[in-house]
DNA sequence: ATTATCTATAGATCTATAGATAATGC
DNA sequence: ATTATCTATAGATCTATAGATAATGC
């Protein structure tokens, strides 16, 4: 019954793996450890071999979800070099990722979980989120290495918002409205001038 | 045992709004009906008289949530007659509402979850966040009884996720910038062109 | 007679732990 | 000898239902 030490490894990737997209479906509360352990092939008594807690297993598979879509904002990003930005928006604010949830964004599946979790499943959170916000403040134009920027703190706010509003409402036709208007906003935020100019 | 048929619909509203709290501060799947009909006073044994099933609460309690928020939101604009909209924003994307989860906005709270219902919680959102555009889009010259226009949605969508955003991390300062951010962003969208010009 | 609420319980599921097992790693 | 996984279970909690009770509403 005992495995190598590297087929442990690659057990607990799995697990981790599992958690951060049954966690995107069905909420932190709403999946259990023996559906997780099940979904990655173990029972659910090698769980703390493992892991300290649900908990520890929540923050870890957050980690994990936010690496890997980080990770889908570079490769869309590398697909238009010239528009890093448009190509991100025409994938993040579109009605596939409304109805995706499972692969979706973390922050727009699991956000409103997240303020309800611990202190270490929101510093998961907040390191994706300063990841994603940096990549948008180098693509509209903040020097390297600064601060966040508040214009890339609107649009990746306006982003999210507008993905959570289109999932949590039955007319497709409103959804698919506040997805362009979002986006519009985002280009003409982006487009315009500074922070400075654009307001009072 | 048994009460008048007013005290009966009078601890029937007393759930509801208990619900719509204690959902709002746990999500839908981190409370009990038991909790739920204690915070009321009542046994839970009294619950299926009330009500079909929990998703039938839910979707209760989530239209009466909605609506006491929108209630909120004209008492706040009433006060300031002369720019309703900065005295929802500053109340909505302030650090007092980021810590009151109980009582906040539940499309920030419940967004993430209530994409996960069923139809039923999903109109209950749907009505509110309607409600919500149709008020916006008032403040920012939309012409009376139109379909909400697409500045409108932008808005919302940036307030939402701020909000979210500014719940889901433990840093308070990036809290904070975050609101920041975005109130400086609505307040240029409302203030600059119509959508027509802002772009492309 | 009707019915809102109560007590009690069914049956499922949840997190977490205990002890057995069998293969790894020394 | 160590340990990753397994089976089994503790103890709590979950949604939902059944039947008793006692006050309302006719």
């Amino acid at each position: 019954m005992r495995v190598s030490r590297v087929q442990a490894e690659e057990n607990r990737r799995k697990v981790i793996d599992v958690a951060s997209r049954l966690f995107r479906e069905h909420g932190f509360d709403g999946i259990g450890l023996k559906d997780l352990m099940e979904g990655a092939g173990l029972t659910h008594g090698a769980f703390y071999k493992q892991f300290a807690s649900k908990d520890d297993l929540a923050a870890q598979a957050s980690r994990r979800a936010l690496e890997s879509a980080s990770g889908r904002w570079s490769a869309a990003a590398a697909e238009n070099p010239q528009d890093p930005l448009a190509a991100v928006i025409a994938r993040f604010l579109s009605m596939e990722h409304r109805a995706e949830r499972v692969d979706g964004c973390p922050i727009v599946a699991l956000g409103a979980d997240a303020a309800r979790q611990g202190a270490e499943v929101k510093a998961s959170f907040e390191a994706g989120i300063k990841e994603y916000l940096q990549m948008l403040g180098r693509w509209v134009g903040d020097a390297e290495g600064e601060e966040p920027s508040g214009k890339a703190m609107a649009i990746l706010s306006t982003m999210v918002g507008a993905v959570v509003l289109s999932r949590a409402v039955n007319d497709e036709q409103l959804s698919k409205q506040l997805l362009q208007a979002a986006a519009k906003s985002v280009v003409g935020l982006s487009a315009g001038a500074g922070q400075k100019g654009q307001l009072r």
